[in-house]
RNA sequence: GGGCCGGUAGCUCAGUGGUAGAGCAUCGCACUUUUAAUGCGGUGGUCGUGGGUUCGAUCCCCACCCGGCUCACCA
């Protein structure tokens, strides 16, 4: 809570001389003919004679972000939340109650302004105020006009702060709400039907991650957030739905980074009758699509370096990858099949530097080689397809070889962006895999996927052959906003409980 | 959770074992086309919190709180 300096008192003083004035404090309208970014589009490009000739009347607010006064001459910024413009206050052009007003208006203030546009001996767009009416006060001063907000953690806790005075932050947001629009347009356009599905669910499924728990008191029954909506979205290719989405928020108990929010927003799509390399294709039109649509262009500029999302994009098979890079490594050749073998690719870990907990199997070794010697590397958008079958409970195996699955995950700006694969639609194979994932469990892997016996029971029903992929949307918008955290592209984002 | 860095005025930041500093903001005066307006003068601080060392701690030590980066886990 504020304290009680003087910057405070001063601000409650202004407003009690407002009230003194007879002026309405918390005004509950204000009839305004354009928003000031409408006027900065109509006429920030004009030319001076064009527009003092025609003499353009308007009525605009918005919240003071500048004062600066000359005595009987005054210039005002006001913003609407996106753009900004100058106001010019002369004493002998407004009436004499709007001119008190004025006088004790402080920053941050919200105003009221009629008049008509100029441009003044700089060129600058500005109204020549010919009324001036309160609309809201701010009480509490705001951060410094020159540096800005710095304290990321206050820009985090007090977002409200960030977008009044962080012009930059908003066009974030901005650039976040077109992404979402971007992908809808391009789903709709194919026929996918939009969806949502629980976000609390009795089994936790669809992904490997520690859940929140939660408790509902009625029906006493423990309830989990979601950490993905993959299973009843899959539910729905059973029930007839060839193509659906949903884009939503997944909850995740896990540790907080640049990268990691607790809670973040997931598109998920599936695609009866397709299978993941049609899904690749898929997504090399979305995504150059989307950031088209974003920023104008499929190159974007990400921590000094160009993305290209331009198709098509680079495309590695997980284990020739790791075989390749440790060969590298270790000056000698490695052989794809050391990477099948558990003791074999434990022994290739261990020669690599790269530590593995001792449960491992050969697959979840070979895909935390795979992180350990490509995650970062991938700054270019870059398909590794191909999945050991053990890291991967939910997807369909390649005809010739059980071990792999038809999986892929999309890398970009060296962050994993999407993953993706051909659905298992066999229930007794995917009861067999739940029980493998149960016999994880036992062994302490507190991530492991558990039974959802009614999601087996969807399955016996008979689900068509489908696609479905997962992409990370904040992630997405990272890449698209040259973001270093996630925390820069989520509006809230979760930061610990703080004692007041 | 580990490692590193940080927390000083409303904001952005300097700084010192001995009365706490600047710029912006704010207040006063001057100024009728400025735009980081300008000039002059003022106000403003539990130096993150709690202990300890010391004649004396904002500074040194310890613990804790909050944050950033990073490693581990994950998307």
């Amino acid at each position: 809570m504020p304290q009680d300096n003087d910057l405070l008192v001063q601000r409650r003083a202004n407003l009690e001389a407002l009230a003194r004035l007879g002026v309405d404090l918390y005004p509950r309208q204000f009839d305004r003919t354009d928003t000031v970014t409408r006027l900065v589009e109509a006429h920030g490009e004009r030319p001076k004679e064009a527009l003092e000739a025609e003499r353009v009347e308007t009525r605009t607010s918005g919240r003071i972000l500048a004062i600066r006064s000359f005595g009987k001459a005054n210039f005002l910024v006001i913003s609407d939340g996106r753009s900004r413009v100058q106001v010019y206050v002369r004493k002998d052009s407004l009436p004499d109650l709007d001119f008190q007003v004025f006088s004790l208006l402080d920053l941050g203030d919200f105003v009221g302004v009629g008049g008509h546009l100029f441009r003044t001996k700089t060129n600058e767009l500005t109204i020549w105020a010919s009324s001036l009416t309160f609309l809201a006060k701010c009480l509490v001063p705001l951060p410094e006009k020159w540096h800005g907000l710095q304290d990321v953690e206050i820009r985090y806790r007090q977002r409200y702060l960030d977008l009044i005075v962080t012009p930059e932050s908003g066009r974030v947001f901005e650039a976040r709400s077109r992404t979402l629009k971007a992908i809808r347009t391009f789903l709709d356009a194919r026929g996918f039907l939009e969806v949502e599905t629980p976000m609390m669910q009795p089994v936790a499924g669809g992904a490997l991650a520690r859940p929140f728990v939660t408790h509902h008191n009625a029906l006493d029954m423990t309830l989990y957030l979601r950490i993905a909506p993959e299973l009843y979205l899959k539910r729905l290719l059973v029930g007839g739905m060839e193509r659906v989405y949903e884009i939503n928020r997944n909850f995740r108990n896990e540790g907080i980074s640049t990268q990691h929010n607790p809670e973040f927003t997931m598109l998920e799509f599936y695609q009866a009758y397709s299978h993941y390399l049609e899904l690749m294709t898929m997504t090399e039109e979305m995504l150059s699509e989307v950031a088209r649509a974003v920023t104008g262009s499929d190159q974007v500029t990400f921590g000094g370096e160009t993305i290209s999302f331009a198709a098509p994009f680079r495309r590695l098979r997980m284990r020739e990858a790791v075989a390749e890079e440790a060969s590298r490594r270790i000056g000698r050749g490695v052989a794809e099949s050391e990477l099948r073998d558990r003791a074999s690719a434990r022994d290739l870990a261990r020669r690599l530097g790269i530590e593995i907990d001792p449960g491992m199997g050969p697959g979840k070794i070979t895909a935390a080689l795979f992180e350990a010697l490509w995650e970062r590397a991938l700054v270019q958008p870059t398909f590794v397809y191909d999945f050991p079958t053990e890291v991967s409970p939910l997807s369909k195996q390649r005809a010739d070889d059980p071990d792999t699955v038809e999986r892929f995950e999309l890398y970009a700006g060296g962050f994993e962006l999407a993953n993706a694969f051909s659905e298992l639609n066999d229930p007794a194979e995917q009861r067999r895999r739940f029980e493998q994932q149960l016999a994880e469990r036992q062994k302490g892997d507190a991530e492991a996927h558990e039974m959802d016996e009614d999601y087996v029971r969807a399955l016996e029903y008979g689900m068509p052959p489908a696609g479905g992929e997962g992409v990370g949307i904040d992630r997405l918008v990272m890449l698209l906003t040259d973001s270093r955290s996630i925390r820069d592209v989520i509006l809230f984002p979760l930061m610990r409980a703080r004692k007041e």
